[in-house]
DNA sequence: GGCCAGGACACCA
DNA sequence: TGGTGTCATGGC
């Protein structure tokens, strides 16, 4: 499984190039990026985060003094204004309370301590901690989203269980814990699934079809 | 005009 | 525990 998931990974690589991921120009933005992005289009969570700096808001204290609904209006192009702005505020004030607005202290932590402080804030699932602790903390962890499932599987390559747990699984016990392979695959991924795998009849030719379950004789 | 995009959570059986 | 509804804009 090792040399299969590594092939996956440097056809990839050799197709599209470094992603150079996370776009964002600090942590602390790879985190209000991670919330924005949730069931949303890249394009509209830049226009919230260009909004969010324009203001001079995208800081812990800044995000902290905003009005719940004027945080709303600036994040509005992302799509689920409101749950968003509540998430930022449930995520910035829990910074602020329990780490002192200080993500290199929240970043000290070991992996599974992260990753349980993470997902205890609300609007906070797997993939959005994992999010941050690959993108913006730099742990070793491998994320999880639609696209690698929807790959994983064409390639026929998904776990029995169908499940966040699993698929990560699969590629935690099978790759060695490098955190700039995660990055590169996760964001390759990603690339991919926009670019090809949304619509499969193009899938034939692209760069992993001869790889894919959906070109193999049954 | 419909579909989908770098999810999370509450609710219900 | 697993399925379903809700949150919602913008591009194609």
């Amino acid at each position: 499984m090792t040399g299969r998931l590594l092939d996956v990974y440097h056809r990839l690589l050799k197709h599209y190039g470094p992603q150079h991921w996370w776009p964002a120009d600090s942590p602390f933005e790879v985190i209000i990026g991670a919330i924005l992005t949730q069931s949303a289009a890249w394009s509209n969570v830049e226009k919230a985060i260009n909004n969010l700096k324009s203001k001079e808001a995208l800081s812990v204290a800044a995000l902290r003094r905003l009005p719940a609904d004027e945080l709303a209006r600036l994040v509005y192009p992302s799509g689920y204004y409101n749950a968003k702005a509540a998430k930022i505020k449930s995520f910035v004030d829990w910074l602020g309370e329990q780490y002192d607005g200080d993500l290199d202290s929240l970043f000290r932590l070991d992996t599974p301590a992260l990753r349980r402080e993470l997902l205890s804030v609300s609007g906070v699932g797997e993939e959005t901690a994992d999010s941050i602790m690959l993108y913006a903390a730099r742990k070793p962890i491998f994320v999880i989203d639609a696209y690698t499932r929807r790959i994983v599987g064409r390639l026929g390559l998904a776990p029995q269980v169908d499940s966040y747990a699993a698929f990560q699984e699969l590629f935690m016990r099978h790759l060695l814990p490098d955190e700039a392979l995660f990055n590169e695959y996760h964001a390759l991924f990603v690339r991919h699934g926009k670019d090809v795998c949304q619509k499969s009849p193009r899938c034939q030719q692209c760069c992993l079809a001869s790889l894919c379950s959906l070109h193999r004789v049954p």
